[in-house]
DNA sequence: AATGTAATGTTATACTATTACATTACTGGT
DNA sequence: ACCAGTAATGTAATAGTATAACATTACATT
């Protein structure tokens, strides 16, 4: 193989460990909650998570929600390809979810090319009332 | 008058020191720096600094830049009564420019409504390469 | 002048993220 | 199997961002 494992998106130990509480979690984490969360793996220093979450981002598999400092597995399996994110958010009681919306995605594409920007990556957080919150 | 100072949108000495400084400043500005920047004017702690940049937020003053922990001032003047905000941030420059768009407006609040939100409020950060950088 | 509230001041602390350097583990080539 | 190079990890220290808690001052209305 002359590949390293870096380029195989193969994960390592510490990658998968960090994407495991993240998938089993229903909802944004932050760096200090993940370190918490793995101690008993082993993990011993913020470094350890942020390192596994920096290569995960990059793979597309985790997304960080800006507005919260916290992150939060891809709930698709394409965002490695997309130049988009977005993302839902209850100010009432902080339900987050991923929107996938081809069309928004284009369209968000078309904006930046005319607001002159190259190769956009673009990420939105739309903050409201879910609608189980504004019912009741 | 039976309103109080801040139901009048006044500002009280402190927000506008803070607003000053970032409407000189020509790129958004940390708050910690914000309080260098004060400290000839009596500012001691971050407290002053933060307390200032929520109430110039929340009258539309002021925008955070979620992914740079920093602040700058509004470049047009009805933000306040607008429910989106917009920017485009080089990667390379790291130029950060507003964006207003009533059509992207418009359209990022049906989308919202449509994801079940309600009272949206939306925030898009547009990251690439300026139209500058890319043509060098 | 007395009262209530907004604004401010100040200290301490909590939370988030990175720098720097040492060590270990794996890969590819001989 | 060994070696050299590189990726991954470990660890400690520190930098950067934000808030809690409480004391004080300033101002508006009565």
């Amino acid at each position: 193989m002359t590949q390293s494992l870096n380029t195989k998106n193969a994960l390592t130990k510490n990658q998968q460990l960090v994407l495991t509480i993240l998938n089993k979690a229903d909802m944004p984490l932050s760096a200090y909650s993940i370190l918490d969360g793995l101690r008993e793996f082993g993990f011993k220093a913020p470094l350890q998570v942020y390192r596994a979450l920096d290569r995960l981002i990059e793979l597309g598999k985790v997304h960080r929600i800006e507005s919260m400092n916290a992150f939060i597995a891809c709930e698709h399996s394409l965002c490695q390809v997309s130049d988009m994110t977005a993302f839902t958010i209850c100010e009432k009681c902080e339900k987050v979810s991923e929107v996938k919306d081809k069309e928004l995605s284009d369209y968000m594409h078309l904006r930046a090319v005319k607001f002159g920007l190259h190769a956009p990556k673009t990420n939105i957080e739309f903050h409201g009332l879910c609608s189980d919150c504004s019912n009741r």
